[in-house]
DNA sequence: TAGATTGTTAATCGATTAACAATC
DNA sequence: TAGATTGTTAATCGATTAACAATC
């Protein structure tokens, strides 16, 4: 039904749905687009539109119910369902990625870990198994995995990322530093951290009249 | 003296020098746009007005001198100046950041650790002291600082941010689930991991066609 | 020189902001 | 009802793409 959303759309969506959590925490019942606008420093037209997008959420006179639009948002990210999740690459970022907890109430539920050093195997990160990247395949045959987390050397990447595509994978959420390339029906979310710090460095070199900005 | 270069044009840049950094590796001398446009899937006007915002680094009927337009687009990140860092909340992210030794090829060096852990004081990642968080304002004082990682609770973040801010920083690495308020001059990069998990669960939703995403 | 390819201007497309009628 | 504020259309702004003259 809702065609086409802009990518600029879906990117602000987390930031309103962690304000409106605020929101919520402060007791604020009610919030009207230019109350919301002049705290998230956007403009209230903006805050309409993106809505708007999906639906009527607001009421005219009244404004927008907080824990409605909060759990609207919700949905419409995909935070009312599950999405069991593999990390493969228990390196220091994936290994740190594994022990954050916080996914869990969002939904995102980590149910294997794989690598590829045997002094690892038999091992556990918050009592989940890691598994030799061996047994990735009938893994991915045996358990319903939506996600995978790649935290893996850009070298390894690409090839593990095939084996994914293989067995189904519907997601990967890319912390290698290099561009995969998948079939238009797999999902890939690139976080390059690297390649965000020299965005900062960029800012930092010249006399630029900074702003914050979004990764 | 360049003059407002867009933020979108800002983030394709790292981009550009990770795929010339492999065109140096394949031993590729020289590219022209078309040849970069169908490695990259961007379009091949889209390489020449990004470049032509810092210059002309080509030359008609030949194209750009791979290592050439890689160590000018370096130059313009400023991958070319060392800058000293700190890291501020040693936790499963913080110290998975400290652990990275990659960023210092890059100029990037962790000068200190912060913590508000007794058990953590005196121990050290990979050589780099970690301090109590209280010593903050006298590191500030007696080192230059350029960038401050934030690897913290979203509620220490803030009243953190207001301290670095004080003691001179120039630069936030973001990673905490706020939003930070500094003064204009002080520039924040934004990493927001959990809101880059939702947008790719946005897209597992819905029959949404996918296409690769830069977080 | 002829061919290739840039640098740059012009055209198009998309996203943001402004305005206001609808309506609670 | 009158006031407030949305939902939505129209205007503006900015970014991307196309086209082509300049030039190596």
């Amino acid at each position: 039904m809702d065609k086409d959303i802009s990518r600029a759309v879906i990117k602000r969506l987390p930031r309103y749905y962690r304000y409106l959590a605020t929101l919520i925490d402060e007791g604020v019942e009610r919030i009207s687009s230019n109350d919301l606008s002049r705290r998230m420093r956007v403009t209230a037209s903006q805050i309409r539109q993106d809505l708007n997008n999906f639906g009527g959420f607001g009421q005219q006179g009244y404004g927008y119910n907080v824990r409605f639009l909060h759990d609207e948002i919700g949905k419409i990210l995909g935070l009312d369902a599950t999405h069991p999740m593999i990390l493969i690459g228990a390196g220091n970022l994936g290994q740190a990625l594994a022990n954050y907890s916080g996914f869990d109430k969002s939904g995102f539920n980590l149910i294997g870990i794989f690598d590829a050093d045997p002094a690892l195997s038999g091992s556990m990160i918050r009592g989940i198994p890691i598994h030799m990247i061996g047994d990735l395949d009938t893994f991915l045959l045996e358990n319903k995995v939506e996600i995978a987390i790649l935290t893996l050397p850009k070298a390894e990447a690409p090839q593990v990322a095939e084996r994914l595509v293989e067995g189904g994978i519907k997601a990967i959420w890319n912390f290698a530093h290099v561009d995969l390339d998948t079939p238009d029906d797999v999902i890939v979310e690139n976080v390059h951290l690297s390649e965000s710090l020299m965005t900062l460095s960029y800012n930092l070199s010249e006399h630029h009249k900074s702003h914050q900005t979004e990764s």
